[in-house]
DNA sequence: TTGTTTGTTTTATAGTCATAAAACATTAGA
DNA sequence: TCTAATGTTTTATGACTATAAAACAAACAA
């Protein structure tokens, strides 16, 4: 698919998403992973503070990279594929 | 061609150059230009200051994500195709 | 009701980013 | 030598980013 001029916002948003290291790291534990992980399993990984995790999460959220599935207190994090096809079309097999 | 984590902090540089508005309309002119530009020509036809061009130039030349020939005074800017298809392939199409 | 788990928000801090304005530097023509 | 064109660097400024630490909040088990 096509994008035009007017994605520039959502793709200056992507880009920023993954334009830092933990969120990279993020991404290819997601790509990576058979099962859905929590939040707090994602930060974990990556050895970073649960309120860190939080913010990152939510820029990769906004960036609409990943989708969060809550169940009770607990939210699980899966890729949004669709969004990496059509924005950064095989990036993911970069990783 | 399959990156790796230690590809990560390039990718971040790729990541960052585009993670701007300015820059990716630079990238669009160049993508659809067909003879090079000099530099001034890409800042004027984005309505920024001279210093304001050579700044973000800088940062995607930095990235790799284009290449400068130097005639003289006078620089002509060029994508960087094999970057492009190695860390972002099929986004130029999308542009 | 209390305690635990999961996750978010707030505040403070240090560092980075994008721009303007001014100055600097190279090349080349007059 | 002087002027003009092209391009870079420096300084200052306001806005933004990433982190730590602390506090807050919802859900749920005991």
């Amino acid at each position: 698919m096509i994008l035009k001029q007017s994605d520039d916002q959502q793709r200056i948003k992507v880009f920023n998403a993954l334009a830092d290291e933990k969120r990279i790291c993020m991404i290819r534990l997601l790509f990576r992973e058979k099962n859905r992980p929590m939040c707090s399993d994602i930060g974990r990984s990556l050895g970073i503070s649960k309120s860190n995790g939080s913010y990152h999460l939510k820029i990769l959220s906004d960036a609409q990279l990943v989708s969060i599935e809550r169940e009770g207190v607990t939210k699980y994090v899966t890729l949004n594929k669709e969004m990496f096809d059509r924005y950064l079309p095989g990036f993911l097999t970069t990783l």
